[in-house]
DNA sequence: ATACATGCAAACGGTTTGCAGAATA
DNA sequence: TATTCTGCAAACCGTTTGCATGTAT
């Protein structure tokens, strides 16, 4: 991976701003420091990162991606009423790996778990 | 909702084929029944029976979404070397909802596991 | 010099939608 | 008859890709 300002901006925008941004959300903000950039690069930079586990990739039913700076083991619950993703703890789930290996003959690899909820925001605005 | 013989199809193919069919999937297997149904239609019906509890939808990443006969409380997970689907059990989650809700704000509505891994048959093949 | 990256625009894949006509209640 | 449904085709939306050019090593 060779060095590139466009990904370095990409890559520092997505770390800087913990909103889980969408890829098109990531080219608006972008677009303030590199105007000529290109909504593909955005998504090629994205990914690239992304493989690189430079950044997470959120996979998010019926809408787009979002994507997330932190690296550490840690959850996302989506907001029903303003869409708005949040980070949230859940603990130790390795029990369920260690559960799954035992009653099954998968090998597991991964796993995502996506909540949804009302968000105190929403709940506040009756 | 009004019957037609078009949705009473589709149903029954999903409720009998515990393959977790994309609605393409679908369209061919319902197409030996009745050969002028058009795509539309199966998104459309596959959509309202999921709408009205019928059937569940399963968003799969970076793929077709797939349909579900199966109501009871289960999970799945996905072989990423055949992208076959196949049910888990996972016990009782409803923990997590618990601890959710005594460190959080949220009013949780609902949550998805997918996990990914290694199917026994793909195992096999080495 | 040679990889790799970019901007642009067109293509893609899955899904939804508008419409005129057909089937159900 | 009033409403819902269908088949068809076009539109849609998020994302990817091919290409010619530009930039980093």
């Amino acid at each position: 991976m060779k060095y590139s300002r466009q990904r370095e901006i990409i890559h520092h925008t997505v770390v800087h701003n913990p909103i889980h941004p969408t890829a098109d959300t990531v080219y608006s903000m972008v677009r303030t420091q590199e105007p000529n950039i290109s909504l593909g690069t955005v998504y090629r930079n994205l990914n690239l990162l992304s493989e690189q586990g430079l950044l997470r990739k959120i996979n998010i039913p019926n809408a787009s991606d979002r994507f997330d700076g932190r690296l550490d083991e840690h959850h996302h619950i989506l907001c029903e009423k303003c869409g708005q993703l949040f980070d949230i703890e859940l603990g130790d789930l390795s029990a369920l790996d260690e559960q799954i290996k035992k009653e099954s003959d998968f090998t597991i690899t991964g796993y995502q778990v996506l909540l949804t909820g009302i968000c105190p925001g929403c709940k506040a605005k009756h």
